[in-house]
DNA sequence: GTCTATAGGGGGATAGAC
DNA sequence: GTCTATCCCCCTATAGAC
């Protein structure tokens, strides 16, 4: 185990210490707003590495969104098409484990958002979201449901955009809420584990009031 | 009416169009990606009267901001201190015309909230939302409500959320949702139009389930 | 592979003519 | 008030020494 070479990341090489503070700095200010500087001191390295291991500031980039993206679209993707789990268990298990991803990484949501938003094509070509999404177990389960009438018409799309919306715009909204209401960093953290159980409650009443 | 001097924007001054060219660039790319030539371009003016009408980008972005801001809090302040209508009244009339809003200038919410993000406290000082949403009638309303018991011990500040969330999420996640769900603006639209009347709906099955 | 030094270009701001 | 021309800094990228 310590011997063996990790399969990824983490290893102490140049490159992946660069990748890391290329990641961090740009999860947390965009493209546009980091400089090549902020990552190489980061990094605690010279600028000149940069373009020596990644060719340019938007090459990193690119790396860094489609690695970013594929993480979390493959979190949900490994829900979503889980065999052995019903509808509901697929709820609870995607509000527990986004909450716990976005509570280490709260600048995700927003980063992708922009990255997608600013290069809308690159990104249906790179990932097969449409598949991950409309051909999975979940959809599948859900369109049965239907069948079967256990749904009040409720259509599947605008469940999907509330369930996504349930765990992810707390967030994105953190900023401001916390402005708002005067909520501190704990608060809000013991408001997003509340959510986990609260989230499939609230779909459930949502398809069946 | 033709004479009177309208109140505010709208007229043709050099400044005006300045500042309309301005909010139109901001609210797209945000502060750190456009430049102050793509204003002078979108005003079809010179480069020059950026500076002589508002000093500096930075000076001309906050009074973008503020405006932006301000004009998106007084839509919800109105709302939520009107003594005329009843809980789920205001509901209603938050998401009608929230979404209304939203349809005409979907890339505010993500505007707002870089823009809070990048300068915290800025935002707390400029305007008094604290207030605006903790003293509100609509507030009020509910913590009435729930000492009537009409409400199974739901968190006021989860509703919050979820309510905001509901209204604004989907507008954010809208890139990211077309190319998901292969969905077109003209059917988004309808979805959203269709939340109008879903919203007050679920929030009503959330809090007496 | 890693550094220093610098080229090269872009972008915010201003001087000065009209 | 509005324009053209230009300054000058900052940032990305690279050349070249070690």
């Amino acid at each position: 185990m310590a011997k063996g070479r990790p399969k990824k990341e983490l290893d102490s090489s140049t490159e992946s210490i660069i990748k890391e503070a290329a990641r961090k700095v740009f999860h947390q200010k965009g493209y546009a707003a980091t400089r090549t500087r902020d990552i190489a001191e980061e990094a605690g390295l010279n600028l000149a590495l940069l373009n020596y291991y990644f060719k340019s500031k938007e090459k990193l980039f690119e790396i860094i969104t489609f690695e970013t993206l594929f993480n979390f679209m493959n979190t949900l993707g490994i829900v979503f098409h889980d065999e052995n789990s019903s509808f509901e268990e697929k709820i609870e298990a995607l509000a527990t484990r986004y909450i716990d991803f976005l509570s280490n990484e709260p600048d995700i949501p927003l980063f992708i958002i922009s990255a997608v938003r600013n290069n809308p094509e690159s990104f249906a070509n790179k990932i097969p979201i449409k598949n991950m999404v409309l051909q999975s177990v979940f959809y599948k389960q859900f369109l049965e449901k239907s069948e079967r009438n256990e749904i009040t018409d409720t259509n599947p799309l605008q469940l999907l955009l509330n369930l996504m919306g349930f765990i992810i715009f707390p967030f994105i909204a953190k900023p401001i809420f916390e402005n708002v209401t005067g909520t501190k960093e704990k608060q809000f953290q013991d408001m997003m584990n509340e959510r986990k159980a609260l989230i499939p409650m609230w779909v459930k009443n949502m398809i069946r009031p």
